[in-house]
This record gives C-alpha cells, sequence and structure tokens, in this order.
DNA sequence: TATTAACCCTATTGTTTTAATAGGTAAATC
DNA sequence: GATTTACCTATTAAAACAATAGGGTTAATA
C-alpha cells in the first residue's frame, strides 16, 4: 500500500503546478485545500526538497513552489524520496541494493526473478510520467 | 516491500514445483530447506491452499502438492491470496476497490492517475508470469 | 530594529501491521 | 490405537506508520 506521506506528497506537487503563478504557496493553504494535517505536511515537504525540484521562501510572502516545470519533474525522483526503494525486495533494488540473508543464489531465486519483473515495469511507468502527466 | 509472507510463499510453491514426482511433500521438509519457520509457513500455505493450486494430504505420508501444472499457475492468484491487492490504492484495485474518503473527485486526483499506471503494468507482469516462468 | 509569518527540527504517542510462537484439534495411515 | 501430519485459534513482540506537540530559527516587512 502507498504510504499517506507519498500521497499526500503528490497532492500537494500536484497543487503546486496546478498554481497560476509561479508565487511561493503557504504550507497551510496547502493543507487546507487538500484536507491534510499541516504538521505532517511540513516533514513531507521538508523531504520533497531533497529532490531539488521544490523551493521554499521564509518569511511573510514565503511559503513553496516548483524550482522546475512540471514536464520535467519525473516519478522515480519523487517516489524514491518520498515511498523509498521502488523495488519490493532489496535485492533487486538500483539504489538501495542489498543481498538477502537467507537467499543462497540469487540467480535460481525465483522472488527475485519475479521482482526483477515487477520493478522494471514499475520504473518504467515512473521514468515515463512526469508531474506535468497528473495534472487534470 | 514485499511481505515474508509472500516471500516464503512464493518459495514454498517453487519448491513444490521443482519436485519430479509429484508426492506430497510434509511442511516441515519444505521450511527446513526453505529456512522458513514451520509455524509460520503452515498459516501460509494455508492461505493459499485458497488459490486452488494447492492440494494437501493429512497423516502419514501426507503433505502438500500442486494441483495444477506450474505453467498453469499465475502471479496474479498467487499475489493477490498472499500479499493483497495489487494496486497501490484502494481506488484502482480491481478486486479490492474502495473510494478513497478524503478524494473529492477520482478523475482529477494526480495520485489515482500515476497508480492507475503502476496498477497496470503490475499486472501486467503478474498476467503475463506462471510458476513455471520463475523456475531455475 | 521590532514584529510577523513563515520554515525548520526533535521527540513522543497511538494505532496498525507484520512475523512469529504456542497449544490444541482433526484426519489419515500403520 | 498409536503415530503422523495437516488444520485451527489465540497471543505476543517488534516494527512501521501517521500524526501531534512544542519549540527554535530565519527572513521579509513595517
Amino acid at each position: 500500500m502507498l504510504s499517506k506521506k507519498t500521497k499526500y506528497g503528490l497532492k500537494a506537487l500536484t497543487f503546486l503546478a496546478k498554481q497560476d503563478k509561479k508565487e511561493p504557496i503557504p504550507i497551510a493553504d496547502i493543507a487546507e485545500h487538500e484536507n491534510i494535517s499541516q504538521k505532517f505536511l511540513e516533514s513531507i515537504l521538508l523531504t520533497l526538497r531533497r529532490t531539488g525540484y521544490l523551493g521554499s521562501k521564509k518569511g511573510k510572502g514565503g511559503g513553496y513552489y516548483l524550482i522546475k516545470d512540471p514536464s520535467e519533474i519525473p516519478m522515480t525522483t519523487v517516489m524514491r524520496v518520498l515511498e523509498g526503494p521502488i523495488a519490493m525486495v532489496s535485492c533487486v533494488s538500483l539504489n538501495f541494493y542489498e543481498q538477502c540473508e537467507d537467499c543462497p543464489d540469487e540467480q535460481s531465486c525465483s522472488v527475485h526473478k519475479l521482482m526483477l519483473k515487477v520493478r522494471d515495469s514499475a520504473l518504467e511507468v515512473y521514468r515515463n510520467t512526469t508531474l506535468a502527466d497528473l495534472l487534470p
């Protein structure tokens, strides 16, 4: 299941992408429009800033805004930062690889084989989908 | 992340598929060969029986065995029984659909849009992969 | 420079899910 | 009828999740 963190993060990004003017939007505004706990959203936006696609400005008139055009923001980055590894098992993860402790041989492991396919298909979706594709 | 339940279940099915003779294999044997807690595996195999692909026999000489050929066992069924819905959000689930409580309009929801794509791609993998494809 | 409104950070808590354990029941075989 | 094996119920320990609380810091504005 998708975590609420990711769900809220995506909704927040979409909300920012929909803004006409690219002025900073306060957290409180996003939280209200998307029905998200403000404090929770705060931490999510902080996390999202690590993607480099999201900028923020402090003080009066401040808030969050997109640095890049939505069409330049791929879901691979967003999903990895919010949800973590795209792979369902660490032994098929590109960015978070770890050997399975209980698995004697990766090549002959059925779980490995299946999850490799699933990862590849998910990756193709995320790579070919940008924030712009998610707008109404 | 894939649950251990699913991981173990897949390993157990693969182990059964690899057997030359199709005689029942006791849980204890599967558990030992695949390094799985026997009690945990018990409940997993019970769950898997609901797919209709797995048979069991009690008493001496009993155990679990595949009813169908591995090539006739698609991953869609196995994954749904073990891991639950293939969709990452209930509003895009085919078999476990539920409306999101916080979402005013599904059609315009960015999460819905993205997760629909992800579901479709995962579904394609699971539909086109049988237990036979996972054998070494 | 004082104020304001926003971002930033740490810690805690309640809930749910997961992974496993324990103990007993039912059925098949010898 | 003793043994073997699957079947069922309940409990628990640990982890992850979703939020809450409270305060601290920063930077515009007046």
